[in-house]
DNA sequence: CTGAAAGCGCTAACAA
DNA sequence: TTGTTAGCGCTTTCAG
């Protein structure tokens, strides 16, 4: 059924089926509007999106593209995203990459073929120039969303502050020997979180021991690794700084399965507060995230920029926040 | 940049360019084909999906309504079904309703306009007829996931088999007065957890008491609510089957609140299982669902229907499985 | 205020 | 093997 059919039926022109189902209001009559939304209803007919694109250049569809919608960190910045969208006649078309950077580009060139308004990307290689310019010369409109990069519009935390937060509540509690598990290092998230370890140690006249920082990526096998390393040559520490919950699990797995308690004998802060949930006994002192608001941030940024809004700031930075539970403790 | 631009610059017409970025590989030399893509390449054209969904009227695009994306019971559905649906071509568009049956309708009607290929819904309100009807009147293929419904297609789990397992692993610990805190009664899945808890008692010749089976939603404050009652006027009680974990959560609080420990004073089952995380030192026992694997299966049988494959069977049934951990015990 | 008609970018008969 | 051309269902000028 199309609009001709419509027309045929109400004995009017497409143009004016098509003028009342996007409630024009000049250039027509109450009594006309009324007569073709009434055979309009009658018939159930349902105007193609996708005519309706062809001709405006407009999908009101907007891809999303996210790391690992299983990863608890990201379905509230979904939500937050999605409800935004939906709120201005958006909808979102969910990619998931599982971290792929292959997926990922196919994925962009899938949104392109759709003819998306704009997208909305989670990645962690703000540090990939290539990457970022080819997107760039995408001509199609994003905004990074947790990560930043050079010269794109961002939304994210700052991700310094959160560091020197957690480092600098393990110097309050008393500690000296603070390790630091950091993640891939492609990313700039990273990056910053390690710069805010090392700014809370400078300031508080301790020094940074290059070896106590050490490689890795965000998963908590990595955190494993690294955590029995320290505990294995670095036995004076009695501190790590995780870049992020998954790190932080692996360190206390690691930890627990070398028969070290944690807080007791080594503390430890994560990064994302994942770990948190209602009824826990013991939960993970973290820093946290406004996911939802970013999510929203990020989507009203995205539809500011396809409705061609100036826009008030380029990169939208949030505060984290720490908050202290069961994982640290003043050392022995 | 169209196929229009790409044609002329190789010197070749549209249908030609057409069937290059088709993969047509019939009525096309090779060296042909090399020319265009080489053209295409250079170009850095991108086809229109609108322009070819509009002529082919395929969208390669399938709907997921879900109720929310923030409740983990449902990420890893997600994730099922946005696997499969990329595996096989498709993208999909996340709805979700917030439980709001009002969006959820203005998302099907959307996505009708948008000319998905078809739709995955996952609601509790298998027994709304005229929803349903509506939905099938649609012509637009769907299938259920988690709930169902008479004469639709769905993806689910033996609930009543979960309740049952559940029901069971109480009485085997060796409680003979056991609460049931049910969810919404619009859900034709809590019905059959109901119906399973019923079923393990007089299978064990306990009889059941109505008044012990108490009415709510599948919210925390309904199972902590529900848990007061219980706490007060049934004091004989030892343990409670809840119709999903939020409700179990609930419970325990109002356990917790009310001086009860758990599980020595009251044991509580939940289902769904999504209150479990790593390195927890308390976790609820509650009844597993695949929900990756479902996810899966309904974008499967979807995309089967779309592609008229015979379907080998309309409903496809999952098996629950019971984890026992910290919120059950034998009664005092 | 309403209608006629061109055209959005593509595919698929049908012709050549 | 390649090209011509008629739509797909809509919006939008431009006439009337």
């Amino acid at each position: 059924m199309t609009i001709k059919d419509v027309a045929n039926k109400a004995k009017v022109s497409t143009a004016t089926v098509s003028r009342v189902i996007n409630n024009k209001t000049e250039g027509l009559t109450e009594e006309m509007r009324q007569h073709v939304q009434k055979v309009i209803d009658e018939m159930g007919y349902t105007p193609s999106h996708l005519a309706r694109g062809m001709v405006t250049k407009k999908t009101y569809t907007i891809g999303l593209v996210i790391q690992d919608i299983c990863n608890p960190f990201f379905p509230k910045m979904v939500s937050g995203v999605e409800n935004v969208a939906y709120e201005n006649g958006y909808m979102v078309l969910l990619c998931n990459t599982d971290e792929d950077l292959k997926r990922e580009k196919d994925y962009i060139s899938i949104l392109r073929e759709k003819r998306v308004d704009g997208i909305i990307i989670t990645v962690s290689n703000g540090k990939n120039k290539a990457y970022i310019s080819n997107l760039i010369a995408g001509d199609i409109p994003f905004v990074f969303l947790d990560e930043i990069a050079e010269d794109v519009n961002c939304i994210c935390v700052d991700n310094t502050l959160g560091a020197y937060q957690a480092t600098k509540h393990l110097i309050e509690l008393g500690h000296e020997h603070i390790a630091c598990l950091s993640g891939p290092d492609t990313s700039i998230t990273n990056q910053d979180r390690v710069m805010g370890y090392k700014k809370a140690l400078v300031e508080s006249g301790l020094s940074i021991h290059e070896e106590l920082i050490l490689k890795g990526s965000y998963k908590a096998d990595s955190g494993y690794r690294n955590t029995e390393k320290i505990i294995k040559d670095f036995q004076h520490v009695t501190a790590i700084f995780c870049a992020n919950d998954f790190n932080a699990l692996g360190a206390y797995e690691a930890a627990v399965a070398h028969g070290k308690k944690v807080p007791e004998d080594i503390s430890i802060v994560g990064f994302d507060d994942i770990l948190d949930i209602p009824a826990n006994q013991f939960a993970f002192t973290s820093v946290s995230q406004p996911t939802y608001a970013m999510g929203q941030a990020a989507a009203t940024m995205l539809i500011d920029i396809i409705s061609n809004k100036e826009l008030k700031e380029s990169v939208i930075t949030f505060e984290p926040m720490l908050i202290p539970r069961d994982s640290t403790a003043s050392p022995k």
